[in-house]
DNA sequence: CTTATATTTCCATATTCTATGAAATATGGA
DNA sequence: TCCATATTTCATAGAATATGGAAATATAAG
């Protein structure tokens, strides 16, 4: 990811609606969750949500489908986990001040194997 | 770090010419760079310069030390990886596809030791 | 003390962002 | 078809941000 790519999803995290929006979504997983059901949750406007998760959309972090009469908006953790690569690799160069704090919480999530292999079974564990 | 805590940090970098400034200041190290020279790097006033090292400072992703005539700026590596840790931990909820590609960098740089387990060291375990 | 340098503070301006009601669009059901 | 529900689009008002010139402040040097 380049720097440039990077701003709109910093952008979009970075007001405290659409961050609630964002932590909320991730706490609904992969099934997502319908619009007026985060604006009723949020207890914001119907008008108000639908841009705020437009600029999410446009930034790439969430995704929508359409769903009957509702429209389900569903994180991209892969946007997600490229921003965190850009902050720690390119932006921060990688330094040691920010990676064993890192390396500490990821590991613990997904031990390394011996050999290292850096994908993730599709069945890891969450919270 | 809390959501409210997170915001400004990333709103300081939610921005073009503040994220150019806080990657300068990656690349200068712990020896900083003074405010001057990061305003004629960047081709902007001396006063714009100073509102977003301003910004940048309030957030606490830099911090700023006077040296004769010359204010020197330098990142605060430690507000970067709480940084980086609340978005992967409480904001991502240490979800795998977020954290295994994390991880193959963090051990990158970071590698853990031989024979040592991959609990995190006690110093930097959070809730 | 005077002058030059480095930076900040103050202020004005232009731009962008946020939020919301009202109207428009899309879907499902009677 | 007609109506209710779900969401988006549009128009707009108000707030926040970005930028840079001018003046103020701090330091250094002659």
């Amino acid at each position: 990811m380049e720097s440039l790519a990077a701003l709109p999803i910093l952008s979009a995290l970075a007001q405290e609606s659409r961050l609630a929006i964002f932590r909320l979504l991730v706490k609904a997983g992969p099934d997502g969750k319908a619009a007026g059901d985060i604006a009723r949750k949020l207890k914001t406007a119907a008008s108000t949500m639908s841009a705020q998760l437009l600029v999410l959309a446009n930034a790439g972090l969430v995704h929508a489908r359409r769903d009957g009469r509702s429209i389900i908006y569903a994180v991209d953790f892969g946007k997600m986990s490229a921003l965190l690569l850009f902050l720690t690799e390119d932006c921060c160069g990688g330094r040691a001040e920010i990676c064993a704090p890192l390396a500490s919480v990821a590991n613990k999530c997904c031990p390394p194997a011996k050999g290292v292999r850096h994908e993730a079974p599709a069945s890891s564990r969450r919270r």
